[in-house]
DNA sequence: CGTACTGTTGATCAAAGTCAATTGAGGTGG
DNA sequence: CCACCTCAATTGACTTTGATCAACAGTACG
């Protein structure tokens, strides 16, 4: 599962020092206030200090490790999962570009999650010093994190409600919405941005479901008319009927209204694997 | 549901000036770091400014309330919970005394899930205008807040993984396991620290299951002696069996090591509603 | 052109939910 | 002190959702 993949076994990953963008990060953050411009600079170059290419599929935060840094995920995508003692895994998380994926870093005790790249990612990591020295020095940044944190908690709580009482369809419905909401968010225009490299077992995992299990669901909302499938792309087609049959509702997301309304217009998602291939 | 207990339908909640304890929540904090003890002085102080006594099963912190102060549970416990849009009520939480029960109303976006006291209890208020003042003149305070809710939501992760990929038996084991643990650290000898208000409804619902499962469930478990069912009392019979049947891990509640090794220790642990006569 | 995922399909089965009563304890009021 | 009420716990019969087991097909990539 953790294993890297074909043709460079050796190099897990490598620091880059090319251009990379920070803005679906802060924006992020600025759901929950708005920065000053020295504080969105400190953000900026704080979160350019240090960043990694990460290779498809390769666990780049392990639960053991000693943690002493916390992740952003500036491109790709990511999956946060507990192992069970069995070795079956479980993803508790989704991250997406402007995520932190690891507060618990924070913590001094142990991390009881690992963190994947889903496809090839760019991830930023901010050492626990450098982020004392930016709290110090801009509070308010260091309270939208905390904030951020707390969002990713009410995110788990919805997941809890997910998983426990509602049915298979809804389900896979509810996840569907959570990311295309999401998504939309820290989209600027960029079709890259509206693309979501989940395969099905992925999906199914998050859900609490087997393989088999979410195939056939997916196959059943597609039958409904809710979704498109085509090879590996599910294709959003009716999200307003998502919406109704999940009975989602983005409160949960604390985001501000415009952007969740955002994600209420039309025009379908592409669920596939495009950015596998993406540069690295 | 949330309907007032009898005798007093009109006086859901009181200000109480009488000596209240905030040990619990101050030896939580410092499973993070050790306070001075100016810092414990002014947690101390923050923690008794506003204490009001709640009555067993009364909401009191409501989901769509514009929240301005966070909660700290003193005695007794509460749950927090979400509402299904056709009204099925998801605990998603239980909070025992040194609990912080709604981080999330940092957040200026609306509340998602609302919190009930499951017996009388003894609830301390922090205005988020208080909260800055202490963060401000004590920033280890306030990490150790950060970290506190960390734990929280690392909590609530291991919740999903209990209700997605555990069975039935393993399941409670595991909660109760958890119950234990977090009670244990908590206590300082007093046994009625060691008592735990859960009626099988509640416990069965944080779990994902209907309350007839629920039942047959501790049935199964009394059977193979792991626990002792007598009235509305559930007694821990054997607590190292049900962590191994759990496969129950105490590190994601990010303790202490010298407290998850006290709720090893063997004696059985009542949970019934002996705190529901409790003063008020 | 083989290797390895990812996705698909079918048959079977068991865990847990649903529905329907009933019991028992504790508190209330007369 | 007793009839009564309510809530929690129990128990049984039946149903259903989703897991399990077992193949197999399509794609991608070296």
């Amino acid at each position: 599962m953790q294993i890297s993949p074909q043709g460079a076994p050796n190099i897990r990953q490598e620091t880059v020092t090319e251009d990379v963008s920070s803005t679906a990060f802060i924006r992020k953050l600025e759901n929950h206030l708005r920065f000053t411009s020295s504080e969105r600079d400190a953000l900026q170059r704080l979160t350019q200090l240090n960043v990694r290419n990460v290779r498809s599929r390769v666990t780049f935060i392990e639960a053991s490790a000693p943690a002493s840094e916390i992740s952003i995920i500036l491109s790709g995508w990511a999956c946060r999962y507990k192992m069970m003692p069995d070795g079956r895994r479980i993803i508790v998380a989704f991250h997406i570009p402007g995520d932190v994926c690891d507060f618990h870093a924070l913590l001094t005790t142990a991390a009881d999650t690992a963190t994947e790249a889903m496809v090839n990612a760019k991830v930023s990591s901010i050492s626990r010093q450098a982020l004392g020295n930016l709290t110090a020095l801009h509070p308010r940044a260091g309270q939208a994190l905390w904030w951020e944190s707390l969002v990713s908690a009410s995110i788990q709580r919805e997941w809890l409600v997910n998983a426990t009482r509602r049915n298979a369809s809804e389900r896979v419905a509810h996840l569907l919405c959570e990311l295309h909401v999401r998504q939309a968010a820290i989209a600027d225009g960029a079709e890259e941005a509206l693309c979501m490299p989940l395969t099905q077992a992925d999906l199914g995992n998050a859900c609490g479901m087997t393989t088999e299990h979410t195939n056939r669901t997916l196959r059943d909302l597609q039958k409904a008319d809710l979704i498109v499938l085509d090879k590996r792309v599910i294709a959003i087609k009716d999200p307003d009927a998502l919406v109704e049959l999940s009975g989602f509702d983005p409160a949960y997301l604390h985001m501000q209204t415009q952007k969740v309304a955002s994600a209420r217009s039309p025009g379908a998602i592409a669920i596939d694997k495009c950015l596998n291939t993406a540069e690295v």
